[in-house]
DNA sequence: GTCTATAAAGTGATAGAC
DNA sequence: GTCTATCACTTTATAGAC
């Protein structure tokens, strides 16, 4: 295995991520990746053990960074209705800089995880159900959140609807991440519905 | 070609469509739907075309039967509000009921729609599209729905969150569909937050 | 309606030359 | 770091017997 920081495998690893992304992983064959960076499909196993390696590096690097920054969140200790607009931000930002990563992990991690190799998928899963949880609970116990909702639903929707954008976002696209962040929340928090009072309103700090 | 209408032929587009949904279309093989109907690979063959036939016959059901209904909804003239609950409700009905259609839908039609054969997918979402953004706009213009939100943002929120329950939705789980639905529909038009007035409002009839 | 047998193409991966 | 050459295996699909 060649130097880990290799900006020729750095560069090798994107255009797989991209593959992988667009067209799926089990699609994208390893002469795919090879052609997209204009070698032959032997010589990419210089660079990496196996196209299973490549996924898992991927998967690991995005996973890694994202976890790092909702660690940073949650230790400001903003309260749930803060916490919650941050991690969703977070995210956003996160297919705004990541979308192959984020893609390939809303679609393969599934199938992936079965593998011995990407069991971290599933430990993260974990943490991010005990993120949310925790962070409703708290929230319907503090008056933030209502307290009607099915825990288990509510944090059902916000991670599928976050991860989902990373389907059509467009980084080129005419609404910034923010913008589409603060729609977001606002239909979260708020609903489409009409109310009487459309003011904001505020229940914890 | 034989009969259209065998029980033979309905119970191997069962099997192969919970596997297609299960493993995914490119990792399930004709072998694997060959071993789950316990005959060899090469005797399915005498009942349909291809692999890619079978997709086809399944997601032309789901999507003719789906659609059907949705034209039933909008016939009734509920007005915005009612017809988004009832769109959404069968929805999820079609979650409960067609399980697997709903998970190849999901999973497989951005691949598959590149395919000539599979053009109708993209006439079905294009519809789609047509039938939220108009029921958006009408319920925004009467007062139903808040003005200030982004009608294509809040046209893939409800799309997405909707169908991408059935990645977790369990037919046998302790939540009846009708619960489920109806918790989403709370979460989308009225939001998670609290709020002054907590009760019901109606705007539009 | 299923099986036997097999073709034809695609796929992940390796060994060694340059 | 890439190429040549190639292996071992998988996969879709076909032809004809039973």
């Amino acid at each position: 295995m060649p130097d880990q920081n290799s900006g020729r495998r750095a560069e090798l690893l994107d255009l797989a991520a991209e593959l992988f992304a667009e067209h799926g992983y089990r699609s994208t064959t390893v002469r795919d990746i090879a052609d997209a960076a204009g070698i032959l499909s032997g010589s990419l196993y210089h660079h990496f053990d196996s196209k299973e390696s490549m996924a898992d590096e991927i998967l690991r690097g995005f996973l890694d960074s994202l976890f790092g920054r909702y660690a940073e969140i949650v230790e400001l200790g903003l309260g749930p209705r803060k916490t919650l607009e941050a991690i969703v931000t977070a995210s956003f930002e996160a297919i705004d800089s990541q979308q192959a990563a984020v893609a390939i992990y809303q679609n393969e991690a599934k199938h992936l995880t079965k593998l011995e190799r990407f069991a971290y998928i599933e430990t993260r899963n974990t943490e991010f159900h005990r993120l949310w949880t925790d962070l409703l609970t708290e929230g319907i116990a503090d008056g933030a959140f209502r307290p009607d909702l099915d825990v288990e639903v509510v944090f059902r929707f916000i991670r599928d609807t976050v991860w989902f954008a990373v389907h059509w976002y467009n980084p080129k696209g005419s609404l910034p991440v923010e913008e589409i962040a603060q729609q977001y929340l606002t239909i979260v928090l708020d609903g489409i519905a009409t109310r009487r009072r459309p003011a904001k309103r505020r229940t914890d700090g």
